[in-house]
DNA sequence: TGCCAGGCCCTCTTTAGGGCCTT
């Protein structure tokens, strides 16, 4: 069944690292679905990685060692956010980060993602080629959204990462028929040269 | 043994190098 264009899940990890393929593991996911640009629902989950994380990330992160030595496993958390996401096009910032852990994760339980991940950073460096940097902080500070929590929490994270996408849907609204296409619309858009986006937006 | 990301994108480019972005 080819998934709902209307409807997307905007997700972020938080990690023990940078990379999957050095030993790296998930710690937490979170995540919102929208529904026509509405979020529907939430989903945020501690995951217990089997190994300890190091100061760097307790203090990037917020997360400690005491906060995941009580959480479930990492198979357990991934199972349930698997059945979250289904079959949904998803959205991420600097999406190939967070496919990477995707993908690693749901391997190590035999799961697969087979749908369409689009990466909000690449289509903010080309909608907002003012803005100071593509940092999905400096840019919700660029658009003025309200910022009510702390960054690099996942949940935070996926929450802004959807306001910015909303925001960019409603940029382009003016040149797109309807929310049904601004999926495919914002892809084209991460895989144009700049030079060519004006000319893509004006269709 | 020792070290370790990787994809995108710009430019002083394409037979390459380096910054950005994510944790």
């Amino acid at each position: 069944m080819m998934p709902n264009a209307d409807t997307v899940v905007i997700l972020d990890f938080e990690t023990t690292g940078l990379s999957p393929d050095c030993g790296d593991r998930a710690i937490e996911i979170g995540a919102v679905r929208i529904e026509k640009g509405v979020i529907k629902e939430r989903f945020q989950k501690l995951m217990n990685p089997g190994r300890p994380v190091d100061s760097f990330i307790a203090n990037y992160t917020g997360i400690t060692n005491a906060m995941l030595k009580g959480a479930p496993s990492c198979e357990e958390v991934m199972g349930e956010f698997a059945d979250f996401i289904g079959d949904h096009n998803l959205v991420a910032h600097n999406a190939s980060f967070d496919k990477r852990f995707l993908d690693a994760e749901l391997a190590r339980i035999s799961r697969h993602y087979a749908g369409t991940f689009a990466c909000s950073m690449l289509v903010a460096r080309r909608i907002y080629q003012d803005a100071p940097n593509h940092q999905l902080g400096t840019l919700i500070d660029h658009l003025n959204i309200p910022v009510k929590g702390d960054f690099h929490r996942a949940l935070y994270d996926s929450e802004m990462t959807s306001q910015l996408w909303l925001a960019m849907l409603e940029k382009i609204a003016g040149h797109s028929s309807s929310r049904a296409i601004s999926f495919s619309l914002l892809q084209k858009l991460a895989k144009t040269p700049k030079k060519g986006v004006a000319k893509l937006l004006k269709g």
